[in-house]
DNA sequence: ATCAATATTTAGGTATACCATAAGATCGTA
DNA sequence: TACGATCTTATGGTATACCTAAATATTGAT
């Protein structure tokens, strides 16, 4: 209230800075595999490419490395960093750990309104999988989570997560389409929401953990696949 | 051995670039309390004070910045993050979930050389309590962790707990020497200690979460005094 | 004396210039 | 032909210059 009242009426006036928006669209570029992993980022061509300054594209370049998204080697400038079998399995053993706490403790303290944006996410991630909207998918999924960790009040777990998801971004893409080896991804994710929506959060840690041993599972065999 | 075999007799030619040391002189200033938290971070008085440029020193804050280490706000430049009990009480939720499983994981595959590495520890951090040496303490107490850590092959987790250790650093520090109201710090890490060396995961794991549960108890009590 | 309008300063955002080094190409000699 | 030395170029590291916006001080008028 003793902020500025008319929030509302201030000009459009771009908040955000070309900074925030180069790291944003590498961070895309290399989520998304437009850029592979291995692959030399040289600052110049990126100039190029987007249309800016070194200072911005570089800023952006300390950034996405302090995410664990680049690895810059002495001396050879930055790479898009790589991911074997042992780091992504470190990566689902985390989330298993975490995502099954904020389950829980979502379970615990759910009311209407978070029951109710839980199954509106859970719908929204139905029909992209229908539709085979695979970026769509990803979106929806990571919805369903934010609501989950937001309701349970683990906001530094969610940035956590988020990081560490940005590192296994190719295998999650993959294991979200692929993941109807034994149960569909859906099919998992309304076990977790119907746990919750139970206020059972011994049940709702339970789906988690059994979601990602599945999904881990079948990025293990994509890993080796690859290889 | 498909590297330069002589690697000892390289000049000294500093492998580490202006930039690294500009960071980790910078986190240091914050993690030391050198900082405080909402302190601003004005570029060209750290230029002046660190005798480098800005481009320098906008990178570092990037990456600082991803780091949770800083916080830059629209229009007013970047400040020293801080925490408030929120914050902090789910930093040391998380730690419980990551420490605990490292612990466990780490008394699986105990053998005689992690026994002594972790014994040796023990033996640094027990010396650093007694003669309050508190940076010591603090460093003694870090090198005990990765020990666990790294053998438990846990390196991606020590990474998130590394990262989340620098922001409640302050109160790291406060706990680990005003630690003495239940059972005193280094009694705790002996406990850790025996466990992984009977190779008792359980215990071992109950070991931390009551050590952490402790911390946790004292950093509350001296957030609110300090507020 | 107070309020408002303008000037000044400060700081961050962005672009560019310069330098050093390492890898690759080219040319000369054995 | 093959090896080596030198030159070139590409790239990253560092410094600086310029612009814009916001905060603050200053000055003038009521």
């Amino acid at each position: 209230m003793d902020q500025t009242p008319d929030d509302d009426l201030r000009i459009a006036h771009s908040p955000t800075t070309l900074r925030e928006l180069v790291t944003e669209k590498m961070r895309q570029a290399i989520i998304s595999g437009r850029f592979n992993g291995g692959d030399r980022l040289i600052e110049r061509t990126l100039c190029d490419q987007l249309g800016v300054s070194r200072s911005v594209v570089r800023e952006a370049i300390r950034y996405l490395e302090a995410e664990g998204l680049v690895e810059s080697v002495s001396r050879a400038g930055p790479v898009v960093a790589t991911l074997d079998w042992n780091g992504a399995r470190q990566i689902y053993d985390i989330r298993r750990l975490l995502e099954a706490e904020a389950a829980a403790a979502c379970a615990r303290v759910a009311d209407a309104s978070i029951k109710a944006q839980l199954r509106q996410a859970l719908g929204e991630l139905d029909k992209a999988f229908h539709q085979e909207a695979s970026l769509h998918l990803y979106a929806a999924t990571t919805d369903f989570y934010r609501v989950i960790f937001t309701a349970a009040g683990h906001l530094i777990a969610w940035e956590v997560v988020s990081r560490l998801n940005g590192r296994i971004s190719r295998l999650r893409a993959l294991t979200l389409s692929s993941s109807n080896r034994r149960i569909s991804g859906p099919a998992h994710m309304a076990r977790i929401c119907q746990a919750i929506c139970d206020n059972d959060p011994e049940a709702a840690a339970q789906a988690v953990r059994s979601h990602l041993g599945d999904a881990a599972e079948i990025a293990q065999t994509l890993l080796k696949d690859a290889r």
